[in-house]
DNA sequence: CGAATGACCAAGC
DNA sequence: GGCTTGGCCATTC
């Protein structure tokens, strides 16, 4: 699309609500989806303004693990809201691990 | 416009 | 899985 940068965090939020309840996505599949595979970090960039209108803690790492550290919003809560939604998550050591093979949101 | 920043990613140890 | 290195890119200063 043209200068459509405008629309960047609207299309993040589209597909970020698309993401049915207890499965997950990566970062860098929504990126993809959007055709910037390499702008991931823009995704977390943009969830960031949105965790009041997206599901945002359906979005993690590529690795399925709940990196989130540097925000209000402590990874505790997203794994706690993940669960809440029928998502196994497992903490090890310090961190949440999500199993990907398992809970991957596969796109139309 | 240049430089720093960040809820990332893939590759190598 | 954990740590380090290099690279991407939109946003902010």
């Amino acid at each position: 699309m043209k200068g459509d940068n405008i629309d960047f965090f609207a299309t993040v939020a589209s597909w970020t609500r698309k993401i049915p309840a207890g499965c997950v996505a990566t970062y860098g599949q929504i990126a993809g989806l959007i055709s910037t595979p390499r702008a991931a970090r823009m995704v977390g960039y943009a969830l960031r303004q949105m965790t009041d209108r997206v599901p945002w803690q359906r979005v993690i790492n590529a690795s399925g693990m709940i990196s989130i550290e540097n925000i209000d919003y402590p990874k505790d809560l997203q794994a706690k809201l993940l669960i809440n939604e029928g998502v196994k998550v497992t903490k090890r050591n310090g961190n949440y691990w999500v199993n990907l093979k398992a809970y991957l949101w596969k796109p139309k």
